[in-house]
DNA sequence: ATTAGGAATTAGAATAATTCCAAATTTACG
DNA sequence: CGTAAATTTGGAATTATTCTAATTCCTAAT
């Protein structure tokens, strides 16, 4: 199964009607372009600034709507830092977030080869873990690639 | 240098007028006091009506104050887990917090051995951490040990 | 096509955690 | 002791998010 959040820059078009067992209205499909269009973590506010470029009646309300119903299926994950704003994230790999202190960026950080959180936590026989998220800030350095 | 937080039930008279370069003051103390005595990761809410106890005159914006600059002067630490309010933690040690959904009790969760998060992220060179935050949330397993 | 019924959207009101504010109090210190 | 700076206080303000109730949209069965 293709998934879509692969898809380079995919039109509201692209979404066909049943995603996940989720009903793709109009705003869910603009929603959701919107988060695969520029892949910054956006606000929901930014997500419904975004959003009214192309689709001028949609409401914040339903932006917030649409983000939860994506969210509970598995199309996009929340991100948290501290007490900001929730951001949104349509990366949907394991990954964890790194803010960058100097310019407030959001970048996913991926662990190394085949490292489990779970493989390193003292936790008692028997825990299910259904939500594990990590956070950080700092300086995130340079990668010696992507120069500009 | 011993830990303050080690001590098992400080009364605020324990506390010297100055703590880490924080002024020490009746409010701070109790505030303090509070957090060490019962170690449930509370809201400052619940640092509130635990403080009035004691202490009757103390407002909830001297609370979050007290809060904001304890955590500021490393004295306590500060506990996010999702959206929900934050939570307030004098426990100094490393370690990250899991959230049993059962129970809705927060667990103090510490690293296996010698392991550093940093070893295990794929971080480009140069990458400085200030800040690091690690929440789950799921069934936290019966330990064998505390019976009852 | 038409329509009934459930789901989604909308605008605006409501909520809740947190921060801000300005005045009163306390504290440190010369 | 007296003064300046820091802290506390209660209440107002802020802000992200949720709720509400009315409307609109879909679906799919006739």
């Amino acid at each position: 199964m293709i998934s879509l959040a692969q898809i380079k820059n995919p039109k509201p078009e692209d979404f066909p009607p049943e995603l996940e067992g989720l009903r793709m209205t109009k705003q869910r499909r603009e929603v959701l372009a919107t988060l695969l269009a520029e892949r910054d973590h956006p606000t929901a506010n930014n997500v419904f600034q975004r959003a009214q470029k192309r689709m001028p009646t949609i409401s914040l309300a339903t932006v917030y709507n649409c983000l939860e119903a994506l969210v509970t299926h598995n199309l996009v994950k929340q991100v948290n830092i501290e007490r900001e704003s929730t951001r949104y994230c349509p990366n949907l790999s394991d990954h964890c977030h790194f803010q960058d202190e100097s310019s407030g960026q959001i970048h996913d950080v991926v662990f190394k080869d085949g490292v489990k959180l779970e493989d390193i936590l003292e936790l008692p026989e028997g825990t299910e873990i259904s939500h594990l998220e990590i956070s950080l800030k700092g300086i995130f350095g340079k990668s010696s690639l992507s120069p500009k």
